[in-house]
DNA sequence: AGCACGCCGACT
DNA sequence: GTCGGCGTGCTC
């Protein structure tokens, strides 16, 4: 029998074939977690296929298996594959993201130093040998992962090949085993009946010994089944000595016992006596009516519709539909995956699973140790938990019969993992689904257009984002995914009403401030009855636009109606470099600042960006009583500062919440009964085609923050474009009116979802490398698409949004097309980020 | 990722 | 003449 293995280099794609030893045979399988011999060096692989015959005449053979476990059911593998291929990310970086951190493990080099000082004072050394050489004196041997943490950005490598051959340092190739490895505790158990015991208990030792060893073995007789050792040196003084005596009169029986860390042991206590769910929940109509349509698809598995979108305003009870969805499916004997933004910004859908499935849920979050996140894992592979919730990566929890997916706030740009693999968690996660059978549930007041284009039947009618002839089609559009809709609250609540305050009347009446006067006396009214009000900032990075602060006019490109960016710095080698130059990041197009607006003539133009931290020291001067709490990036650096600021504001130790994006999440805040906006336009003069809709949901997310209680609630939006159609939208919470709008033009510029878009980018120290790089990869595709006559396919290459970043140039060529993935095949882009159906062109 | 092979510039 | 730069290709 041979193994084909996907082996953990990240670097290598494609799979090899391995002979698989007499002393493992019948322990390898498919999804096994083995090791084996690659060049000169040990990697991990893992089983993809089992063969009669491999593909090339000379193998070696696998060396070893490390779990004797499968590490990926079947269905895994065939997701695995599935995202390498549509990613085009190699299929050894998806495994390895797969695996739990600590088990997957890479091949690394350890060196150590052969020559002492004195033979080393005849040999001349660089900067960076010495350097290398006087590390290893110190600390000893190392492996080149440490040497890296030694040497930021510095090239140590070559350095240390140049002193190998020399014969000063020794290299040699290791795997190094697993980080994390199941954890056994020493228990005790009865080893005789009760009766038995009580007959023993005269006769247990001397006077010395009698009490103690009398208490642990009556202990035990009570405790029935095994006990952590610790536990019973606690309840009865005794010593190991002491069970050891009682173990040779064949009393107990010592022995280890695996456990698994819970992160959970602490916190389900307290959840379950909140009597949360003591009250059973009447369900409205509208969710009566989808969850029937769902219970019905998971009922009868030959049912062609497996995906749901359950799009519900915020508040109409998505939740409590996952809920019962995933009763019936842990009913059925199958497991559910739910996945969430991030698990610290949604404690209140988190808890009300946990409330719900008390000891069959297992949470996935990035504060877990190594060792929790692997018996976690293990547990679920095990067929221990029911349930997973965790973000993005949660989808990859070994659960051996998957039955429902959930993806909450579905729309969620963290569902996109923007580094390497490149993938998309929502989109797996349908395909993921469909392999195992199961049901997948997307859930958001705010699907993303291309969610909601892929849904039916299509809530509105055909012209826009329509279904009609006239769409181009796109090969490939994913068959049914039933559209639900949750259009009313739960409570007798209303959404709560948006009024637009125009800032440029303000800056003519002379308030030159951030707030608006109608947000500053919604504050103070707020403030006098004893209210909390949150203040949302819309910032991303440190992104600026120019605009004129007198009539309100954003600057754009007149080639292609995008707006301009600010930038000290040159760009490109064919530009005159400048300060103040603005930018198209579309077709590169570049002009001056200009001294006055070309609308009204005012010399008003300005850029615009403003911090959180601003926001508070202004409400601060205007209200001093009123105490403020700040949530952004800066203030939850710390452990568990997001659960610290949440409660601290649930609890009304703090009257006005400012923030920045985490403020949009699906948060529950019954005293809050005013959301102002500060301003809202930031994201919508972004050269980037996705922001407008990133705004849009942005701003609708955190509008639905308001009046969640029966007290009511409303909204100030503050604006420079008051007309703008996402701030209208936003404003009547239209998401309909938005989606028709902004689909009107993805389909006039063949974007998603009526056209698909790949994304390459390219960094280099030297810019003129960066921007010829990207001339040349950009001149092979258009000749690709000469050859092969792709005529709807169009290919650009410009200086990335943030064009330089720590010293770095970034240029990306972009793809626009029905299929543009596919020009890439057969290319090599070795150094390049390949990102199919990105979620930005920033 | 590592390593070999192979082809051009700058030293002994 | 050799040493060594890194471009290209391969690892079952």
């Amino acid at each position: 029998m041979f193994a084909r293995l996907a082996v953990n280099l990240p670097a290598v794609s494609g799979m090899f074939d391995y002979a698989i030893p007499d002393e493992l045979a019948g322990q390898v399988g498919l999804g096994s977690l083995v090791t084996a011999p690659f060049g000169n060096q040990t990697v991990q692989g893992v089983v993809m296929d089992l063969l009669d015959e491999p593909s090339v005449a000379a193998t070696k053979s696998l060396e070893s298996l490390l779990d004797p476990l499968a590490v990926f059911s079947v269905a895994q593998m065939e997701l695995a594959k599935w995202i390498a291929a549509h990613y085009l990310q190699s299929l050894a970086s998806v495994i390895g993201m797969m695996l739990p951190t600590g088990l997957s493990q890479q091949a690394d080099t350890i060196f150590d130093i052969r020559y002492s000082n004195t033979e080393l004072s005849n040999i001349e050394l660089s900067a960076v040998a010495s350097r290398l050489v006087q590390l290893l004196q110190e600390k000893g041997a190392l492996r080149g992962r440490q040497i890296d943490r030694h040497f930021a950005k510095v090239d140590w490598r070559k350095s240390a090949d140049w002193l190998a051959k020399r014969g000063v340092l020794r290299k040699q190739s290791v795997l190094p085993p697993p980080r994390v490895r199941p954890k056994f505790i020493r228990v005790a158990q009865l080893a005789v009946t009760p009766a038995e015991a009580d007959a023993a208990l005269p006769d247990l030792g001397t006077k010395q010994t009698l009490a103690r060893r009398q208490a642990a073995l009556q202990f035990l007789v009570r405790a029935v089944d095994a006990v952590n050792l610790s536990w019973v040196y606690a309840e009865s003084g005794c010593n190991l000595a002491d069970l050891e005596h009682l173990e040779e009169l064949g009393l107990i029986r010592l022995f280890e016992s695996e456990i698994f860390r819970d992160p959970l042991e602490r916190v389900e206590k307290r959840t379950e006596n909140r009597g949360i769910e003591n009250n059973p929940i009447v369900l409205t109509l509208e969710q009566e009516t989808a969850l029937k349509e769902i219970l019905a698809t998971l009922a009868n598995r030959q049912s062609p519709i497996a995906n749901y979108l359950l799009h519900g305003v915020t508040s109409s009870g998505k939740t409590e539909v996952y809920l019962r969805a995933a009763e019936e499916t842990v009913r059925q004997g199958r497991q559910v995956i739910v996945l969430v933004p991030e698990i610290a910004l949604t404690p209140q859908t988190v808890r009300r699973f946990l409330a719900r499935f008390p000891g069959q849920v297992g949470l996935v979050h990035s504060k877990l140790s190594e060792g929790e996140r692997y018996d976690t894992w293990r547990r679920a592979r095990a067929g221990k938990l029911k349930i997973i919730i965790g973000a993005r990566s949660a989808l990859f929890a070994p659960l051996p019969n998957i039955g429902l997916i959930v993806v909450d706030e579905c729309h969620d740009s963290s569902y996109y993992q923007s580094e390497q693999p490149f993938y998309h968690a929502v989109t797996s996660a349908q395909e993921y689904a469909r392999l195992c059978g199961a049901v997948c549930l997307l859930g958001s007041a705010t699907p993303t257009i291309e969610q909601r284009f892929h849904s039916s039947p299509l809530p509105y009618s055909g012209d826009g984002l329509g279904m009609g002839a006239d769409s181009p089609s796109l090969e490939g559009k994913e068959p049914g995914v039933r559209y639900l809709s949750l259009p009313h609250r739960v409570t007798d609540s209303q959404l709560p009403p948006v009024s637009i305050a125009d800032m440029r009347a303000e800056l003519k009446s002379g308030n030159r401030g951030i707030f608006s006067r109608a947000l500053a006396e919604s504050l103070a009214e707020t403030l006098s009855r004893g209210e909390q009000a949150i203040l949302f900032l819309n910032r991303r990075g440190t992104a600026t636009y120019i605009f004129c602060r007198n009539c309100g006019t954003t600057l754009k490109c007149p080639n292609c109606d995008t707006p301009l960016t600010y930038h000290v710095e040159r760009l490109t080698l064919n530009v005159q470099p400048s300060t103040d130059a603005l930018l198209c990041h579309r077709c590169g197009y570049q002009r001056r600042l200009p001294k006055t607006c070309s609308v009204c003539k005012s010399d008003q133009i300005r850029q615009y960006g403003l911090g959180s931290e601003k926001v508070e020291s202004d409400v601060q001067a205007m209200f001093p009583q009123a105490r403020t709490l700040r949530w952004d990036w800066e203030t939850t650096r710390q452990k568990d500062a997001h659960d610290i600021i949440l409660t601290h504001f649930a609890n009304h130790q703090a009257d006005i919440l400012v923030g920045t994006q985490m403020l949009a999440k699906g948060l529950d805040l019954p005293l809050v009964t005013l959301v102002g906006i500060v301003l809202a336009d930031v994201g919508l003069n972004l050269p980037d085609p996705f922001a407008s809709e990133r705004t849009f949901q942005v701003l609708t997310q955190v509008a639905g923050r308001a009046g969640r209680s029966a007290r009511g609630g409303r909204v100030i939006l503050q604006t420079f474009m008051p007309d703008h159609y996402v701030i209208q939208a936003a404003a009547g919470h239209d998401v309909d009116g938005f989606q028709k709008r902004e689909g009107e033009y993805r389909r006039q510029l063949g974007y998603p979802p009526y056209g698909r878009v790949t994304r390459l980018e390219y960094r280099h120290r030297d810019a003129a490398k960066a921007e010829s790089e990207s001339q040349r990869v950009l001149q092979i595709l258009q000749e690709k698409l000469k050859t092969e006559r792709r005529t709807l396919t169009t290919v650009s290459a410009v200086p990335c949004f943030f064009a330089k970043s720590d010293g770095v140039y970034r240029w990306q060529v972009i793809l626009r097309g029905p299929d543009p993935a596919s020009l890439l095949r057969g290319l090599r882009l070795d150094d390049w980020r390949v990102e199919v159906e990105p979620i930005s062109l920033l």
